[in-house]
DNA sequence: CGTTAGTTTGATGGTCCTCAAGCACTGTGG
DNA sequence: CCACAGTGCTTGAGGACCATCAAACTAACG
């Protein structure tokens, strides 16, 4: 991370505000304390407080929340580049619980330290908060969209955003994705039963449209998911640099 | 409100900060500007941009999201003590659309003068701010809800939840409270068609749990509805001032 | 007194859950 | 090398929940 080549955090806000020198080493050096995590046991419970948070270089964590009759509603995935416990450090703390999907080595920033660097760099704080409003905008609108449509166009709707969210940070196209999620992960991602999953699976495949299988997502009918799934593309499309 | 009766912001506000007599000032002078609004047509649309932001002293409004297939989600609604639009001010562009349930007048507050008193009164600004965080966050808890509950869990979930934020400014309790809301919009909040939702309320008041009628709910047994909706009562109750 | 908005009830059917069982693949230990 | 367990995927059968269509009823209002 400290030749020329730039972290996907990095990347990623590159398409929001056109970042100077010191804005990129600030940035920098905010990736130097690593830590690690195995997949599938928490980084975070719900209700823990004086949390960290994490910037993700690499691999995939899910944030959800435990409900009542003990399922559980997966409200997100940090990929890489994404923030993760952003808001777990401004409000004290977590109402969600965050588990890798694979082994992951984020790199930890503690409260001090973001402190400090916002401070120092207001046009980086404001484009990293201007990501988070997104992303939450983002949940919102994945939520929204889990009570009302039906399941296939839900989960055309959600292999559209996630490949868009990869597309961002240069790790998917609108040929497919690498996709390390079982259909256990989407069943709590879409509110689900895992066997309707794989009836819903079974039937795009059929349908020509795309393909889930050994840890890839394969788009063969791009325009026939985006209209299945009433997908607007453009809410995602940051064409250039909003601030220069 | 000029004299020493307090506006239902102030109110809840004092819930979360112990305000100062400057703070107080400040927060009554953003009451001042006024407008009206009718029921039934909207006060902003999704997508508009350079929106004010508003606070309401007296009635309902509600906020909404349209979706590709022309049904609406109620994703919020905004009561007595309530700021609207804070995000659309944030974020200078709107994601949702506001609709007034009763004639309204409240309080148009511009950016400018948003800005002007978050920097005369930084602990105001968390106040507000941490009022935002915390609807936030039930908005989330909302939404998930309404992927994972049943249709009279969810129902039940939202009256006493709804009747909570009442509680926060004096307009309800655990008898029960005011409610100008129509079944449709129970429909669109919840997710269900206006048919069902008649008959989950006649499901309630039948077994001896809720009623709602004539534009009022009435709690029958507070604590069977609280163990149907596995409603959580705690996350709400701020039990005195936080910052002192 | 017709109109409109809101509420109520019945009948029918589709989507999706639950229960159940079988298959494929991987890693582990005898 | 093979039995075994564990994880994830796949398919079938039956039924619950809720949407949709249809229609009647009430209250408010011009």
């Amino acid at each position: 991370m400290t030749s020329n080549e730039h972290s996907p955090l990095t990347r990623k806000l590159s398409a929001f505000v056109a970042l100077s020198e010191v804005e990129l080493a600030v940035l920098e050096r905010l990736h130097q304390r690593r830590r690690s995590f195995v997949a599938g046991r928490d980084m975070v419970h719900q209700g823990q407080s004086e949390q960290a948070a994490f910037i993700l270089s690499a691999g995939w964590v899910c944030s959800y929340k435990l409900q009542a009759d003990g399922s559980r509603q997966i409200v997100d995935f940090q990929v890489p580049g994404d923030f993760l416990g952003l808001r777990s450090v401004l409000l004290r703390t977590s109402d969600h619980s965050f588990e890798p999907i694979v082994d992951v080595e984020p790199a930890e920033v503690l409260t001090s330290d973001l402190i400090e660097a916002f401070t120092q760099t207001p046009r980086l704080a404001t484009a990293i908060l201007w990501a988070a409003s997104r992303d939450e905008a983002m949940v919102v609108e994945h939520l929204v969209g889990i009570g009302r449509r039906e399941a296939d166009a839900r989960m055309a709707h959600f292999l559209l955003e996630l490949g868009s969210k990869l597309a961002l940070v240069g790790l998917g196209s609108k040929a497919g994705f690498d996709c390390p999620l079982t259909q256990y992960h989407l069943a709590d991602t879409l509110g689900l039963s895992a066997v309707h999953v794989n009836r819903v699976l079974r039937q795009l495949r059929e349908h020509g449209l795309v393909t889930f299988r050994d840890g890839r997502v394969t788009f063969h009918d791009y325009g026939g998911l985006v209209a299945l799934a009433g997908f607007d593309p453009t809410y995602l499309d940051q064409t250039g640099p909003l601030l220069t």
